[in-house]
DNA sequence: CTGTTAGCGCCTTCAA
DNA sequence: TTGAAGGCGCTAACAG
């Protein structure tokens, strides 16, 4: 379906009698055009109800004022706040924002690279998916100095930008809180573990356990896919083990989630049995009873920063393109938590 | 930040010695080309690596293959689901998608308009934001033949297409379900009645009651904002009054959780002394205790069917443009759900 | 079946 | 401070 025909700065400069170039470097507002001129053109181009063909411009200028975003899935929390975050900072600065999703699946991940690079867009962040372990897809844009920033899930192996939560504080955190309540046999159900955010929470957990002279259990220590199935699995193994932990630290919502849900099915009282933390960021957490006592992250303020990071890089105000952000995360004890 | 120098169907025309448009036919599978030739090109294509420039290409056909979406906002579950549906379908059909959020607000909306008429988007799908009255930004596309498609909250003024949920059909079975569960005086915490959607469930919830002979009791009738702050005052207003309702229909999420968060707070007994069905899309819903019953709908349903209609529109495949498309609702009882 | 030609609307040298 | 001219890469007449 065809548009109709538009104004076009020719349109302008017929009416003005000037050239359109004049018109071009006015509206761009080009420092070797009279302020007069300026104003005219502005005026008119007002008058007319003139609309800039972003589409010549970037077939001009060959850069799209738009920014692409590979997620693995939006309908998580922390993803979605994330793209609220990358979304109001590049709309801000003028750009445009095309998003897709991974669906944590390494094949449709190298789809999106493809998409947004068919797209031309002037630079990428990227979360990646959970099984992704071959990181080549990537490089349709580093080899082409397309900017790439990774967020939360990153990827060592390229060198580029990052904007990580502090996991390993995380993890810390969630374990000696649980400690200061009095739970010796503290069980971890962590993530895959070629993932750095997991690879950092069990450190973080090992390193308070650590601290407090708490022996470190193997069998404590699953490492799960994190699909509620596994969680629900794990808290089977868990609760029902012949010599049950005394606290749960899980690394992600969905098994802390599968926790109660296991126990609520089964009949198992959690708050007198049990100290659970979750690491979450669904906003669902405080509806919870008995409530998790979670590591929050803002998944805004991680898009937000990844965002800068990737219009710096763009504009070329940085030289640094391997800088490494890490943001802070907060213990959340709810009212109701457990206590043992 | 420029990208170097790509290949171009010339270049492809070039190591073929024929022409360019030969290569652009092949390359678009014009009928008018032999396979051979067709065979040939696209083999070169590979061999140069070449990747078609749709910035050229938009900029020439006027069409960008891009379509916008306008949403309250991506973090609540129904709205995220509805754009991996509107993704996906749109992806496997070539478009692209451009998401803005309205954050419920009618100005922010009109701002997204203007960024999405300013991207040349082909079609636009919208569902609008909680204080939209007027809806005249929404005829910068109507006046140019922009195709326009609503979903969930729609806007009946404009003549566009529309898919919707069956609101109606979900109030009347949320009310019915508490009748059939002995409850009597039913409360219904409402939402803006400028919406279709709270308006619907409104009304099927006042047929149910009319079916069964229940009394009507205005004051059993909130029309709220619903949000958070709101929710809670509600909740307040129905548990702590004199003569408490025995079972609560809340229109959306957010009241019926603040319903059990403020029971819980003050120390109320949801299960023994009230039934809740909330009109949910939550993924949450499942985890809540005690349990909510609720109305469910897909917004990935939703989604598709608004991306097949636009589509269709788009690419002129049927005549009618005011179609309205109504999606089932489904009652979902939990098991540990309230027994009066 | 294929080639030639002429732009889409804008930006950017280069020249004035 | 402005104008003229050319071209970004592709497609769509119009010719053969």
């Amino acid at each position: 379906m065809k548009k109709e025909s538009n104004i076009t700065i020719h349109d302008i400069a017929k009416a003005l009698n000037v050239s359109g170039s004049t018109v071009s470097r006015a509206l761009n507002d080009n420092s070797r055009i009279s302020d007069r001129t300026k104003k005219a053109v502005r005026n008119m181009a007002k008058k007319l109800g003139y609309q800039p063909n972003a589409l010549a411009s970037n077939l001009r200028t060959s850069c799209t004022n738009t920014i692409g975003v590979i997620i693995p899935r939006i309908s998580r929390y922390f993803f979605s706040s994330a793209i609220t975050g990358i979304e109001e900072l590049a709309r801000k600065k003028g750009y445009n924002v095309i998003i897709c999703q991974s669906n944590d699946q390494e094949a449709r991940e190298a789809d999106c690279v493809q998409t947004l690079f068919a797209s031309r867009v002037d630079g990428v962040i990227s979360s990646i998916a959970i099984n992704t372990k071959n990181y080549d897809h990537y490089k349709t844009f580093t080899n082409r100095n397309i900017p790439l920033v990774f967020f939360d899930r990153v990827c060592e192996e390229l060198e580029t930008s990052q904007v990580v939560v502090d996991d390993f504080k995380g993890g810390f955190l969630a374990a000696e809180h649980l400690i200061s309540k009095g739970c010796k046999r503290i069980a971890h159900i962590s993530g895959p573990q070629h993932l750095n955010i997991y690879i950092n929470r069990l450190q973080g957990y090992l390193k308070a356990l650590r601290k407090h002279d708490i022996n470190i259990e193997e069998d404590l220590i699953i490492e799960s896919p994190l699909t509620r199935e596994d969680g629900m699995a794990c808290a089977k193994k868990l609760l029902e083990s012949a010599n049950p932990p005394d606290a749960i630290f899980a690394a992600n919502d969905t098994s802390a989630l599968s926790i109660i849900i296991y126990a609520k099915e089964n009949g198992i009282r959690i708050p007198e049995d049990l100290a659970i933390v979750g690491f979450s960021n669904e906003p669902f957490s405080e509806y919870l009873n008995p409530s998790l006592t979670t590591i929050e992250q803002s998944g805004f303020d991680v898009g937000t920063k990844a965002t800068e990071l990737l219009l710096d890089i763009i504009t070329n105000k940085t030289g640094n393109h391997q800088e490494t952000i890490v943001l802070p995360v907060k213990l959340i004890e709810r009212e109701s938590s457990n206590k043992k």
